[in-house]
DNA sequence: AACCTTGTCAACCGCGTTTTA
DNA sequence: GTAAAACGCGGTTGACAAGGT
């Protein structure tokens, strides 16, 4: 953490704008001015909040406090399991993409996920390789840590052509399995975000009424459903993953590999919801994620 | 008690992308 | 069409806390 500059320090420079701009820590009274501005007038050009709250910052370092720490729908503490296997799940399909990952766990920012994913889990990941990985470890997280360490940093070729979709969480709710190397790794399905509501069950593209020829007891509910109750429908998802090779054969015709790209024109219903000049896919463009798919770091905590 | 090491996390920086003038 | 401004993202830094020696 950085010390709040005092504003002598400041002073004691040229007096340009630049100087001008307060860096480090916020100080209380810095958070409360900024936090009645965005509640009473709500998000802007940042630039001008920053003007018009009398914050002496600029527009990006507001714009940072309010997304990474006031914002008033933020979670705050420890992560659960749940989150820290979905944060597993999605770094393995989406790399170090923090901001989408975020965009799937509601309340946690990107910088929260992107801190907890190099201090705990790149540590712990970097540990379980070190040891080996014992057969019997029944918790749920160990066996997904383990499922992507298996696999081997010259195979990312093969751990593609095993991955069923990647695409899968834009697809409402759904779940895909991934295998390689034989060790199952779940793809969970798009947690409900809502903001302009791309994943929710009826906003999604697929408005939650696709027949993806899935299990529906596979579905995951949204995140914020997670509670304790769920916890075992939650466990009970993470250890179907084991049957994954039955679940790819039920699934195989939902997306058309060749040469390691997909065909998402092969799932029902795909043809009638992806028409619309407006069609929004999130966050996710289809065609670069499809060509950046065979970028997935999914190995990326080896060998550091 | 003092020093060192390690972990955590808020905040900054630089860069690419998008929007606006 | 273009330049500038704003935005958003991922990587990195550095202060602080906690634990170890």
């Amino acid at each position: 953490m950085r010390k709040p500059e005092s504003s002598g320090k400041n002073n004691n420079n040229n007096m340009n704008n630049m100087s001008k701009m307060r860096k480090g820590l916020w100080s209380p009274e810095e958070d409360d001015k900024l936090m009645s501005y965005m509640l009473r007038n709500g998000q802007g050009c940042w630039s001008d909040v920053a003007r018009n709250a009398g914050l002496q910052r600029c527009g990006k370092s507001c714009r940072l406090r309010w997304i990474n720490y006031l914002r008033p729908d933020l979670k705050r503490g420890a992560f659960s399991t749940q989150e820290e296997d979905l944060i597993i799940h999605f770094h393995s399909l989406l790399g170090n993409r923090w901001s989408q990952i975020a965009a799937r766990l509601p309340g946690r920012t990107d910088n929260e996920i992107k801190n907890f994913w190099n201090s705990t889990i790149k540590k712990r990941l970097k540990k379980s390789s070190m040891s080996t990985p014992s057969p019997n470890a029944s918790d749920s997280s160990s066996d997904l840590i383990r499922g992507l360490m298996y696999m081997d940093s010259s195979s990312s070729s093969l751990a593609l052509n095993h991955v069923i979709d990647p695409l899968m969480p834009v697809f409402g709710s759904g779940l895909t399995v991934s295998s390689a190397h034989n060790v199952p790794t779940i793809f969970m399905p798009q947690i409900g975000m809502d903001g302009d509501g791309f994943y929710g069950s009826s906003h999604g593209i697929f408005g939650g009424d696709v027949n993806l020829g899935i299990d529906k007891d596979l579905f995951a509910p949204p995140l914020e459903n997670l509670s304790t109750e769920n916890n075992a429908k939650t466990e009970n998802l993470i250890n179907r993953s084991s049957n994954h090779t039955n679940f790819l054969n039920n699934t195989g015709s939902v997306i058309n590999h060749c040469n390691n790209s997909c065909k998402i024109e092969n799932i029902e219903g795909f043809e009638t919801c992806w028409q619309g000049e407006d069609l929004k896919v999130g966050e996710w463009d289809l065609e670069s994620l499809m060509r950046d798919v065979s970028s997935f770091p999914f190995l990326d905590f080896q060998g550091e």
